[in-house]
DNA sequence: CGGGCTAGCTGCGAG
DNA sequence: CTCGCAGTTAGCCCG
């Protein structure tokens, strides 16, 4: 138990040091901003972390229920009141979540030394990357488009040509295709359609397809793709699409 | 500063007592399932929930760097590395996180009685109904559809029909729309001129709307009508809108 | 359980 | 700054 007179100068020693401060305690939530939302009286987490996010954890759900990035905190015991007011705010958009305690549990602000990036294996990035490395395992002569193309990079996964000349534009996902993905992939075949005057195909590579996007990808005249991958291991992603050759197809 | 041998019974009680669970120490994590990564030693917070949500927290960020909703948690201590070894796992999809702990600097479970529900105001669902009190303010004559559309429920945001007996699809966005909600709107409209062969009509419903979303909407012969709302009030917010009236077209 | 979608999405990267 | 998009998206709701 700590005070919340206490709790106070705790707070803005902790924040300014740019420690973990972690306070549970009984409070209710306010927020205004790009909605707004109350949260009764119960006790919860208060999470403030070095860079400045701002999280309150109720005992469930993995996202904090109130939050926010890069907040500006101010701290103030109200005495009249009996409570200690924790307000994040911010501009653009302009935002406020006011934590009102009336009790506090615990309160400690933790030095936490982590210089650590995380490691992230199999995202969509490096599976385009991959996939860009060999593309003939999709179809014979199938290789990276050297044609310049007014496309903002990044926009389009895999743009490629076939044999005929035709620009091939694929778009991976990394589960299974849905509605959206099939909609993206119809945009980027239309635009480019519109910008070089020749025939352009759409290619959707993902592990499975939703059955209405099926359908949907066959109205547009699009192409789907079957693959699966290894996330463990790059050559084995490799290797595996191209043991799947024979049943591309397949749906 | 908990030994790591004394940590595996408290966690272990902790979990199985639903509290909130808090352990700060060092620690690398290693995950595997529908992506992989690795995180290299650096002093963290686990956080595990009543729920079984399992995070760990750097000091950066509002979401975890590791997760897991509805963990299956196990906990040992390794007498010959002098390691604590906390697992997550789960099946479907297969998937599992390894935090290793070479120590631990705080290790606490705190009971949270909260029975208090988030209530949020401005959601898109919470805009439709208001809007379908009254589409007039959009179009004299424009009002909900009442024939039967082989339409999944929730799918549509709104229905309507115009003065001549066209169907309106209304897609509503709560934030400035984007060239995803555009190629939804389309999805819709083309969906349903299959199905009813009248025409149909669809129309976006925004505060604002990027360039090329509008560009996008042009080409397919979509219709976009800008709207701004008032978060705080529900009447106030129909009032801004039929304020708005004169401006509507405004891009 | 899968499908479809919103989210105060968050976070990232390019222009 | 905005735009566009991926995400181990999460969480919800409906068939």
């Amino acid at each position: 138990m700590v005070s919340l007179s206490e709790a106070e100068p705790l707070i803005k020693r902790a924040v300014s040091a740019n420690e973990m401060l972690v306070v549970i305690g009984n409070c209710y939530v306010e927020y205004f901003g790009r909605a707004a939302s109350k949260l009764l009286n119960g006790k919860r987490m208060l999470l403030i972390k070095a860079d400045k996010s701002f999280a309150i954890h109720q005992n469930k759900y993995l996202r904090p229920i109130n939050y926010m990035m890069n907040a500006d905190i101010t701290v103030k015991f109200n005495a009249a009141n009996e409570c200690l007011e924790v307000i994040a705010s911010k501009r653009n958009p302009k935002e406020t979540i006011k934590v009102t305690f009336n009790s506090i549990d615990f309160l400690q602000g933790f030095k936490l030394d982590d210089f650590q990036d995380i490691r992230l294996f199999g995202s969509e990035d490096e599976l385009s990357a991959q996939l860009l490395d060999d593309l003939s395992f999709i179809e014979n002569g199938l290789k990276p488009y050297k044609g310049e193309i007014p496309f903002r990079k990044g926009v389009v996964d895999i743009l490629a040509e076939d044999e005929k000349g035709n620009i091939v534009v694929i778009e991976v996902k990394r589960r299974k295709a849905t509605l959206d993905a099939v909609s993206q992939l119809h945009r980027y075949k239309e635009q480019l359609s519109k910008i070089k005057h020749k025939n352009v195909r759409g290619l959707l590579l993902a592990p499975e397809i939703t059955v209405n996007a099926m359908k949907m990808l066959e109205d547009y005249g699009l192409e789907f793709f079957k693959f699966d991958f290894e996330i463990s291991n790059p050559k084995a992603r490799i290797k595996g699409l191209q043991r799947k050759q024979r049943t591309l197809f397949e749906v």
